[in-house]
DNA sequence: GAGTTGCGGCCAGTTACTGACCTGAAGATG
DNA sequence: CATCTTCAGGTCAGTAACTGGCCGCAACTC
């Protein structure tokens, strides 16, 4: 490693993977004189971090909060944490937590070497798939490809299994990542149909980013998930379930959070649409609110399901056997 | 900003921030000559971090994935994104990925600004609680501050509220962070009662790393989430719940993931420990397992909720409108 | 083939980094 | 209170590294 640059990014490093250190033991580490050590302490902190001092016996260096973000070293073990966590903070939160979750990923992606993406998808695969059914399960490097993308502006070739099983190769501008009904989606613009089109991400594959750059359009209506949910595929929206829930809103919001769309609410009753790509989930969902729920519009399927719960549940709640 | 070591920062904060970098572009923004500029990439690279550059029109640099983590620099809403979504994954997975996660989350959490504290804090109000009714709502901060402390084998002192209402203050040595049950707890060897104690972290308060290193001791039984486990009080564990599943190990694993324990298992019968902090998730977790399930032990809250979801369920069923 | 962009050698002037030595100050210890 | 430990930072001299300007070269695009 070379010389200074070098040993000021491990010094940042070092401190942050453990909070004290005696300036000794720093000094033996990046193998400099103790007067250096201090130098480098010096040009840390006018990069514009802090690193406090204490003095005295047990005294050492310790990172501390200051006005901008360091540069954060990790490990592998956690770098791959952070792809997991930040794959399904996504998922399950909307809005702009959402996008700089998938900003945050879309780094992580880029740099994370290729043992490690293995190793990523190795424990993906071997972790039980969210507890709601089905989850999103579409691969974190996909995800993180996509999004660098859309963050980059840069045009993406890949190819798509339609609904009907019909598979096409897509040239597209990639303007905007969103989640519907815990399903992932892309809004781009289609460049050989010259027309908006959502695709959904585990429907994707052999993405591929091509390094032309395009100039970003407005999305129609303004709004990217609603444009993408108005576009649902049949097979999609079918598992979509209407309700009426006899609660107030703040009730609704509390208990299922945005994983539910309100369509209108007044004082006492919400008209809620659930977007369930697995009945189970809808199940959860109805049990969940913690109130009387009309159903307006469900799939069959959804229906069985939802007796199904109620079977289930009322001969284990008959039975207790203690 | 000084010399060279912050330029060097700087450009690999600019080669994680946009995919593709024209050289002239970089140079201009770092303010010095093309020359140098390659000598900086020169640099990066000998540091062991990939700089990708492509030649001719439209060439650039790009930072590719190598054979280690370049630093991460996030920006603020990033950096917010990462603690929640840390936060929240180290809660719903168990075992080693929650522990590199809860490392993650206290590299970030040492370095976060004050006012991006309470920017996050915000956040963690405003956003729902995960849909399982009560969510552990642990303070971000507060779970930073002793993953912290653990990871530095570091004295904590604290207030604590416990079960029957008694504040104590607590000088404990920390050693391990557990999830029981979709709870926070802390393994800790309190320093005052000379044995081992769990607490719970949600009941903690002001926290305070004393800067007391101490040697860690062998965790009795050799498994913290056991021990844990075994001394939650009454009141935590009431809501335990015992049952049998008849179907597959693998079905019961699929479908419920991390968060029940399997006590035994014989083909196509599980005997399964559900902790449930909330009778909601309870339910939940019956109603997906998605198999015939005798209840052997419950408290009568959480078979009065199994009751409320069936009859709910049914209703909603039965009375479809569309 | 022409234009663009990155690569890296060379050179000379400047800068800054390093280790040694020293004085001071702040906290801990007894 | 005296003493020890540890960080802070000035100075100095030798060395190393950085910088910008120049160059010919190589790779890629159109």
């Amino acid at each position: 490693m070379s010389g200074t640059s070098g040993r000021t990014l491990q010094l940042l490093s070092l401190l942050q993977t453990h909070r004290f250190w005696p300036g000794g033991e720093l000094a033996g580490r990046l193998e400099v004189s103790e007067r250096t050590l201090r130098r480098d302490v010096e040009r840390l902190r006018d990069l514009g971090y802090p690193v406090d001092a204490t003095r005295g016996t047990h005294g050492g260096y310790q990172l501390g909060a200051g006005a901008s973000l360091p540069p954060l070293t990790v490990d592998e073990d956690e770098a791959i944490a952070l792809v997991m966590a930040l794959g399904a903070h996504a998922a399950t939160v909307g809005g702009p937590l959402a996008d700089a979750s998938l900003a945050a990923l879309s780094k992580v992606v880029q740099v994370l070497p290729h043992r490690l993406r293995r190793r990523a998808e190795a424990l993906r695969s071997a972790t039980v798939a969210a507890p709601f059914g089905a989850a999103p399960q579409v691969d974190a490097e996909l995800l993180g490809a996509v999004a660098l993308a859309t963050r980059d502006a840069e045009r993406l070739r890949f190819a798509y299994r339609a609904a009907d099983g019909a598979a096409t190769r897509r040239h597209v501008e990639p303007h905007q990542i969103v989640t519907v009904g815990r399903r992932w989606y892309l809004l781009a613009h289609d460049l050989e149909r010259h027309d908006w089109r959502s695709f959904r991400l585990d429907r994707m594959e052999a993405v591929e980013a091509t390094r032309a750059p395009f100039r970003r359009r407005p999305v129609p209506g303004d709004d990217a998930a609603a444009f993408v949910r108005s576009r649902l595929s049949r097979r999609d929206r079918s598992l979509q379930l209407l309700l009426d829930v006899h609660a107030d809103l703040e009730h609704v919001r509390r208990r299922i959070g945005p994983w539910a769309t309100v369509v209108e609410s007044e004082p006492g009753r919400v008209r809620l649409a659930i977007e369930a790509n697995d009945p189970h989930w809808a199940a959860f969902g109805v049990g969940n609110l913690d109130a009387d729920v009309t159903i307006l519009e469900a799939d069959d399927e959804v229906l069985e399901t939802l007796r199904r719960w109620s079977e289930r549940l009322s001969r284990a709640a008959a039975r207790p056997q203690d």
